[in-house]
DNA sequence: ACCTGAACACCGTTCAAGT
DNA sequence: ACCTGAACACCGTTCAAGT
């Protein structure tokens, strides 16, 4: 037996197909409105189907936010292998660590779903969860290798300051814009280079001088 | 009018008082082992009340989340005042931090509720958010002013790491222990002393090593 | 294969009536 | 002043019946 869940699929036959894109379409948007725990029958509503219809395409919710959210995940692990041989990987590393926290804050609660799947293995998050751990350990060591990140730092502890970031930025009003305060923090405090220095090479003011 | 909402009191007659004190205790247990999202119903039902009765005395979750917590919270910050003449102020900040971390994990969920607390003037936590982030405000700029932190760093980017590292730890199996490992990476990338140097002049290793 | 929606389950919160 | 618990509201999920 097969103890990972089947990942939602699009089915075949015609109606279905279109029942599922706009399921899909209107999740996103759903989501992205009212974050992820959006109402499930309003969901079904909006795409003009039965709440059966719903669950028979996806599920769990936790399906439905993968499905929606899978296209930029690949994204981002295809982004992770392609910069892997770049000559300066810690600029790499910074660069993709900025992009994963890009990913977990598609829209509010998506990262402690995406938490929750990491480490239970029966989550249909869990292979997407993996992958994309997999995909920031490989830079890490490489970065470490080079000499420019110190090395008692594991994939699990990247996988947790990604999340952490993702976390104060949907938590914290102030963290809300583009960039993470937090992770660049961070970025200070892995790298052996020069202490007091993130990769611009100056510090930005705190927000409430700005 | 005033807008911050009453904190729940404990009332005068000795029957609302029993109540009173039976529904914290037995708040306190069940947030401890169910999460600070536990059943409103089973409390009561185990203090041997009527829900109204548990409405009566705390008006909403978050305000027997925060009488559960009154306690801790009040130490918490009584200690931060008593460490703050300490003649070196970096370690007094860390251990203070570490502290702060411990009390926002008191709980699996406590963390959330404690961030949208600080966000929220309306909040029944808001006096007691506040009062946190002054006392590590205090430490804080007393690390800088004698050099050891850099200056680029507010409060509100301290409580972040605070409920971040405590996000963490209550998200992360790995990190469930005594440690937070979020918050030593944090250190170091907070501290102007010679860099991968914790408090402890030297770095633990990962976790996947020990 | 896929869709439907009534039915079930569960839980938080309120409020009129009681002591 | 405090307690009671039925009633209300809301929402997620299942499943027997239909196309």
């Amino acid at each position: 037996v097969d103890s990972t869940p089947r990942l939602a699929r699009r089915p075949t036959r015609a109606d279905g197909r279109r029942n599922y894109d706009t399921i899909l379409r209107v999740a996103r948007q759903a989501f992205e409105t009212k974050g992820s725990a959006a109402s499930m029958e309003e969901i079904a509503q909006d795409a003009g189907v039965a709440i059966g219809t719903l669950y028979g395409h996806f599920s769990t919710r936790e399906s439905l936010i993968e499905a929606t959210t899978r296209e930029s995940l690949t994204t981002l692990i295809a982004h992770g292998e392609l910069i892997a041989d770049d000559p300066d990987p810690l600029a790499a590393l910074i660069d993709w660590l900025r992009k994963a926290v890009d990913f977990c804050s598609t829209f509010r609660g998506m990262v402690v779903t995406l938490t929750q799947g990491i480490h239970d293995e029966t989550s249909h998050w869990h292979t997407g969860c993996s992958a994309m751990e997999r995909c920031g350990a490989n830079l890490l060591s490489l970065a470490q290798a080079s000499g420019q990140v110190r090395r008692d730092l594991g994939s699990r502890e990247l996988f947790d300051v990604v999340s952490a970031a993702a976390w104060v930025r949907e938590n914290s009003p102030d963290d809300s814009d583009g960039s993470s305060r937090l992770l660049e923090l961070f970025v200070d405090g892995i790298s052996t280079t020069s202490q007091a220095q993130n990769a611009d090479g100056f510090h930005d003011p705190p927000v409430s001088e700005r």
